[in-house]
DNA sequence: AATGAATGAGAATTCATTCAT
DNA sequence: TATGAATGAATTCTCATTCAT
């Protein structure tokens, strides 16, 4: 890929992030192409449907949240890692709006788009470098990165016994859609979570 | 208003949480139309915007746990009244999709309908209250429900001390998008809010 | 449905019969809508999809060819009917241009749609009026006519032995071709059915 | 012209060929360009237009079947050599879809083209008449050829006396297109043929 | 009150063509 | 010369909303 052209599928995602951040998944691809200040043919030859666009914000969020999972797994303490995390996960995410919205939304249609695509659809065929891919196995990194922190928490006795990973996934995703929907401000986020945390530490 | 007049508003309701439930805010207004039977135009007549529409539905919903939660507070165990509460609401609205979806979509639209004509339509303005309209009042009044059972518990010393009406009402809502976004089933509903229950009890 | 839809519909067919005429398939679905004097969405209410409204325009053109053939089957002399009717539906093909053109891409469109839709655009579910519908059924039917005359003029002795209906059929649809894309007159029209019909009656 | 040039423009006609044959004159020229295994500013630096491309098309199918009925006209039987011509030419025609169907929107491309830019952009004029085109003069030519096998065949009084060179153009359209269009497989062709041959020798 | 057709602005997507690399 | 990214006009299709019947 040339410099320019990477250039620009930086340019697109940013502004498509900060876009469907303020007007929700059903933000014009267009908008979105002046914040960034290229013509819209030009967000279409990087991202073929608004849904490959979805997809590859959600892959950048996901992909960050895990390195910095991992990093936290290898260098924190076993303690409290879990609890940094957990917090850390629910502040990116409040930050970045749609992308949360869009995680159900985007991978229905994909697995709808995916059982549909019978071939028919030629020029699809021939664009096939779809895009920004996969958000699902990054989704499936972030739960490995859970259970190594909950197995690091539970030698450090800092998690319930009965509390698995899975467990943890599922608040998780129930915080960060509750901040989202909720508009939970700083405030709040703390006070929810704290909650939480008590439970996960007591749980069991 | 005549009788086959409401008995039409109630099969639109139902058909929009229907399909707004299967397809998403998005759904057009012609599908409610056909799953309900009537034309179009008598959706229209019923609610002149597609959001009085959703804010019809929420409306309904939270009517209604409203009313279950007056009931639970009045007749119930005080101990564990929040906590059956907690479950119900998260359970039910497990359901409706559609409702706790529309909630975001729903005010924001309204947020940008407001902010572009300041007022200036007034009669669409009338013509909304009029319709089914103003969720914010009941969401009011649930929150009212949750301090009551929130005083109750705490009397039964089954709450932390820290913990207030408000923060339970976040968690709810949390656990509500969970519950739909995370496709919880049964067993994982359970685990989670098993969590966030042990979390009330011994918070601060 | 309501006599104004009626009219319109007609209209529009008829303005595509001349846009489609003038300019290839290729012709934009909006030049039809200004010429039939009904906005866009008109166009698209009666027929959802542009290939459906050329498989109606097809439909239409076939049925009136099968209806005069079964007139000249009934009424005509046995001896000629055949030539009249072969010469009847060239002449026609020729001011109707688009039709003969999309056929073919009309019928392959047609069969991949039906093999593509499974079940996923639900849009298009809702709609399923699915406007004009099977040119292809009457395709059979012109068959079943010529077949006919066929026969009639074997029993005047006016064909040869050999042809069959199909081979009519297949003089036919090159004929027609010709007539369009080599944009015969009046004249050349005439002499190259003159051959065509020396050929049917002597061959084999 | 340096030999990767001249490569690359062969390539490109190749692919277009295919692609065209494939999915109609309305597929897209980014579609050639990666079949054919070059970027797609190789496509309009060797075609500045994708209507140059058609014509570029046609040019070299023409000139291969006017040079083989040149060699048809001077070693061939008179008798039969435009019989044995007129199959040849439909065979092949039917391989080639695109052409046949390039053909009309060729044509009518370039009027509408023509009339409307009444010589206004020289330049690229210059280039049209640079890159492969004029397959007008082409059909010239196939149609002298015609004529002399024509001559050929009445001598040999293989030739109704009223038929023309014009005439079995004329037929020889109609049955590439009717070959084409009709789907004729072999045997359908060859009776077609058939009816049409026993008419050019009975005619008149 | 109900019906359902018409409207038309808006959104996604395609594609010939240009131009910087 | 070749490359391939960018452009942007054109096109198809959708859908909330209006209005004649």
């Amino acid at each position: 890929m040339r410099a320019d052209a990477r250039r620009n599928r930086a340019r697109i995602l940013d502004a498509a992030e900060e876009i469907f951040g303020e007007r929700g998944p059903g933000a014009s691809t267009e908008a979105i192409a002046i914040r960034a200040g290229v013509a819209i043919g030009t967000v279409f030859r990087h991202f073929p449907t608004k849904e490959d666009l979805l997809a590859a914000i959600m892959k950048r969020l996901l992909t960050e949240l895990v390195e910095h999972g991992e990093t936290l797994a290898a260098d924190g303490t076993g303690a409290t890692a879990l609890y940094e995390y957990f917090g850390y996960v629910v502040e990116r995410a409040a930050g970045a709006r749609t992308v949360v919205g869009a995680l159900r939304a985007g991978s229905e249609e994909l697995t709808a788009r995916t059982a549909a695509s019978s071939g028919v659809d030629q020029a699809a065929d021939d664009r096939s470098k779809r895009a920004g891919g996969d958000p699902l196995g990054a989704v499936g990194e972030l739960h490995g990165v859970l259970e190594t922190l909950v197995a690091k928490a539970r030698e450090a006795g800092t998690v319930g016994d009965g509390v698995t990973g899975r467990d943890v996934g599922d608040l998780l995703t129930a915080a960060c859609h509750g901040a989202l929907y909720g508009e939970w401000d700083e405030e709040r986020r703390g006070r929810a979570l704290a909650v939480m945390f008590a439970g996960l530490r007591s749980a069991r």
